[in-house]
DNA sequence: GTATAAAGTTAGTCTTAACTAACATATTAG
DNA sequence: CTAATATGTTAGTTAAGACTAACTTTATAC
């Protein structure tokens, strides 16, 4: 098994290939707060643990093995935090810190039983997908309410951005996942969108706002 | 804040100190499977820190601040117990192991909340009491199964050991805290107890396992 | 009351995971 | 294409928390 600091390398690498499929050692550096030696001298020990690919000077990448064993914690991450909401009544700003200390709980029962408890749900409280027991998810294709239309009508699916500070703001203008939204206009100055949903008619919402929620049409 | 390892032992000295108050290093090496050089270090420092009292040749002592930080983190591990058996329908049995981890998780919210879903519970699911949050926790006077008298009707309260085997042992006995008990006989010879309960009626309980229950007289 | 055994300490080593300083390679800019 | 900058590596150090070997103190046995 690996340690937790193995795991949270582990997790960082998975979340910063998202795109390129590839990491520099710089950019870990950076997310993880830890300076680059530190960062080389890791990737050559989870190298020897076949858990990433290293050749000097060249951008990190997750083995097979790598990538699965990330998906399997972030698994944790996210089961516990929609139990943490869905069982515990925390609100969805509240439980990512302590689901970043319980994703490293060693106990396949426990998560077993969250995800029974949850009946199986494909995804957390932000609306990010759960990888299954294998590692593997599914990213349904949500587009982004800032890329949305005037008169259309669409679900709350996910955001972007998770932090305190965000997800506080959207508590405030009741904005959750589920919530149905029309679009009345979009200012074409700065894009800011004037939207109805609820028992809120005439709000508006900026483009900053706008390009972090993920929406469903329908 | 203390390391996972400082809370280890500090738990460690807690249970091992019950009775006389002070523990030996050797107990205490033996209790955590840690070599007595390695004990006697973190003892210095954890004496540094105020958390034990510490002179050479001498058993150790906790201080104030050292037996509250160690109730408070037994506090963690009980209400974990009771919550994973009440709320997520775990078996007496399984929990141990899981709240050892959890029992090191820094979140006053997360445990707050599982005592506010339990409604304030003063008892673990072994009978243990349950330190409230300035680290005081009351001994209820039970009594010994094996020290009770025939015709005695008693309720359990609690087990004294709580390993695996013995608790599984109860389960297949339908043995759990609440029941209702009637003492039939005592075999002079062995003091094996001939005992009533539920639908059990004549069933046998060994001193040796007698000597494991505690019960409230009614 | 001395001899032996048990318990405790000291000194030195190891591993993990961090750091800084110095050097090497790659990238970018002019 | 070279110079400057950014990125990456090597080497050496540190702290936490474990270990063994050797020594010291305390307890127990005769
Ligand atoms: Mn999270
Ligand atoms: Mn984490
Ligand atoms: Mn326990
Ligand atoms: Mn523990």
């Amino acid at each position: 098994m690996h340690s937790l600091v193995e795991e949270n390398y582990l997790k960082a690498l998975f979340a910063l290939s998202k795109d390129k499929g590839s990491v520099s050692v710089n950019d870990l550096s950076k997310h993880l707060d830890i300076k680059m030696p530190t960062v080389t001298n890791m990737m050559k020990k989870m190298a020897f643990k076949n858990l990433v690919h290293y050749q000097s000077y060249k951008p990190l990448k997750l083995t097979k093995k790598g990538k699965k064993e990330a998906a399997l914690i972030i698994r944790k991450h996210r089961l516990t935090e929609m139990y943490l909401v869905e069982k515990m009544g925390f609100g969805w700003e509240e439980v990512h810190n302590i689901a970043e200390q319980i994703e490293h709980i060693k106990s396949p029962k426990l998560f077993a039983k969250m995800e029974e408890l949850l009946d199986y749900p494909k995804f957390d409280p932000h609306g990010t997908p759960i990888p299954d027991i294998n590692g593997e998810m599914e990213w349904k294709a949500f587009s982004k309410l800032s890329e949305c239309k005037p008169g259309e009508r669409v679900k709350m699916a996910a955001v972007i951005n998770t932090s305190d500070e965000f997800l506080k703001f959207l508590n405030r203008r009741e904005i959750h996942l589920g919530l149905k939204i029309r679009i009345e206009s979009v200012e074409p100055f700065d894009n800011t969108m004037v939207v109805k949903y609820k028992n809120h008619s005439g709000e508006t919402i900026s483009h900053t706002v706008c390009e972090r929620l993920l929406v469903e049409k329908f």
